[in-house]
DNA sequence: GTCAAACTTCGACAGCTGTCGTACTTCGAC
DNA sequence: GTCGAAGTACGACAGCTGTCGAAGTTTGAC
């Protein structure tokens, strides 16, 4: 018997979402602060479309990508789906524009590099 | 001899401040993403006047305090200077805000819990 | 010149977190 | 039904950083 079957069924394919009014900033600057994590934001601002954890290079092993693309989805900056075997990634701007106003554009519009 | 004597000058007591362009944003992002360092970045803010170390009340020991408003001067986020035996620290608004536009708003506008 | 106030400096240390590799699951294609 | 692709889960580990206490420095007041 397979894990989800134990569980019951697939919906756990679909992963917890916060709702933004819970999110502390602690834990938003703790999920902005990393180099990594900050460029899969980039990525997916420039993109303006959902894209998935492999399409986004990223400098660390498959598992450490999925570590990150968690914190980020705990700190209410992105919303996550499958799509096959493929799990997409969708900036959640209005929702955290609302919350956090100013933030994401100012961090996200801040160079990098000097 | 004291050490400033051995250094020449007591200009040592003016410590070294960051051009902000200079900056990167991970730096200011890590010096944001502690409680106590943004604490005194708030209160700084709202007060409106440069404070000394001494009042702005903290949940840490001095040298802990002395850390952060090192952390703090190192990001560009504020500028220190001595009178007398008390150092004062103004917060480099704009300045900072021409670096790293809508940031320390977004940051100060944020509430901390909900 | 003595003293207290206000910070700083310097180790030391504990806890967190970013990293990896391996094993596992789920899905689509053949 | 087998296989590969795409991620996830789990343990382990190293490095960073926030913390403290003790000792030191600088200044102003007496």
């Amino acid at each position: 018997m397979t894990r989800a079957a134990q569980r019951g069924t697939t919906r756990d394919r679909v992963p917890p979402h916060p709702d933004l009014r819970a999110v502390a900033l602690q834990q938003v600057l703790e999920a902005l602060v990393d180099p990594v994590r900050r460029h899969i934001v980039r990525e997916l601002h420039a993109a303006g479309e959902d894209l998935a954890c492999g399409v986004i290079e990223l400098p660390v092993g498959k598992s450490t990508a999925t570590h990150h693309f968690h914190v980020l989805r705990e700190a209410g900056l992105i919303r996550q789906y499958y799509v096959g075997t493929s799990r997409l990634n969708a900036l959640r701007r209005e929702e955290f524009e609302d919350a956090f106003p100013g933030l994401l554009q100012a961090v996200v519009a801040a160079p990098e590099q000097r």
